[in-house]
DNA sequence: TTTATTTGTTAGGTTACCCTAACTTTATAT
DNA sequence: ATATAAAGTTAGGGTAACCTAACAAATAAA
């Protein structure tokens, strides 16, 4: 059974190597908060376990079992984050750094009950897919607001951020999942959105916030 | 902070202290499951950061700082026993386990909570109390149904007990807390209980049994 | 293509837990 | 009161994570 620091070794791998499946060291130590050598080292002990392979100088990948794990570990978390904010009522800002802990958890019935007590939710509150319990994850593929003509609508479905501070931000501005926003200006310049959704006309949003939120275009 | 290992030592000096102030450290190695040469360097440990008072061949004691820890941990446990059976719907036989992982997560908010959601409860589902904030625990002085006499009829309080498999055998008796038990016969020989509850007459529950059932005489 | 930079590795340390084997101190029992 | 048993300690090891300093290999730039 993985240790808590291998967990968090293939939750970062299996993020990076979304973007590339080749990682390398350095930036997954980057990722950790972690020393090279700390990095180093633990790459081999998780490559005889299995769940990566390996070779010295060349790039980091994970095998399809360390993939797995990964995946099951970020369901945890998910259906934590979910269950945090649907039952306990937490707020979005919240719910992660207390599904951090949460996800170490090792109780598969505690993990199915919240499942099912949540009614099998697909997607965590900040819209990120859940995998199911093989550990399989839909992969949508959503654009940033920032990809968006002037004139069309969105619909904003999920984040690419759970940082807290971002997160207050969307709060202060009332905007939450499955908002629709009216893109109405863009300025050339600094690529700065100005939109309209809700009760809010014409609001600011800057090419960093745009950036951030995934939406579907529906019309 | 403390470290789990840390937590799960307290928890067992509070324990062991509630019986005899003086702990050795043979049964604190033996409650633990650790070799007496671990518990002998973590002790040193515990001492140095202010948790435990300890000279070399002596018994140890709890500081004040310890037993507040240690109750402190023990609110979590309960409040995790208490959400995962009156929120989460399991049985009592399941929390214990799950909350024996639950209690290590460091997250006031997420015990506020759960404390919230519950009504602020002041026992756990097997009847011990739930310590405060603040580490104050409610002593009860509850008989044991060995301790009660013939004729006599009493109410089922607690438990001395939240092992699984006793926590089974009383489900498949269907004896729950708050059930009220007359006692008809006590064998001489064997201190055997016959008694009756509820729908059930006549229930043989040997010494070994009502040694850990903790009631109150109510006529 | 040689230099500079980035990336990865080695060597040597640390802390928190855990272990067994062997020994000493304290407590118990005769 | 001395022998024996129980309790506690020391010595020596191990693993999982972490670290810094120094060096080597691979990549990028001049």
């Amino acid at each position: 059974m993985p240790t808590q620091a291998t967990e968090n070794y293939l939750k970062a791998l299996y993020s990076l190597h979304l973007k590339n499946p080749e990682i390398s060291l350095t930036e997954l130590g980057q990722r950790l908060g972690v020393s090279k050598p700390t990095v180093n080292e633990m790459i081999k002990r998780l490559e005889k376990e299995g769940w990566v392979m390996y070779e010295r100088y060349k790039p980091i990948s994970l095998t399809e079992e360390g993939k797995k794990m990964a995946a099951l570990v970020i369901r945890k978390h998910r259906l934590s984050e979910m269950f945090l904010s649907d039952i306990m009522g937490f707020g979005w800002e919240e719910v992660h750094q207390i599904a951090e802990q949460i996800e170490h958890l090792k109780s598969d019935i505690f993990f199915d009950r919240m499942d099912e007590m949540l009614g099998f939710p697909t997607s965590d509150p900040h819209g990120s897919p859940i995998p199911d319990r093989e550990g399989n994850m839909i992969k949508n593929n959503y654009k940033t607001l920032s990809q968006i003509k002037e004139g069309e609508t969105v619909e904003l479905k999920a984040l690419r951020s759970s940082d807290k501070e971002f997160l207050m931000y969307l709060n202060k501005k009332e905007i939450s999942l499955g908002v629709e926003i009216k893109v109405n200006n863009i300025e050339v310049f600094d690529n700065s959105f100005t939109v309209s959704y809700g009760e809010q006309v014409n609001v600011v949003l800057s090419q960093a916030v745009a950036a951030k939120l995934l939406v579907e275009v529906i019309k």
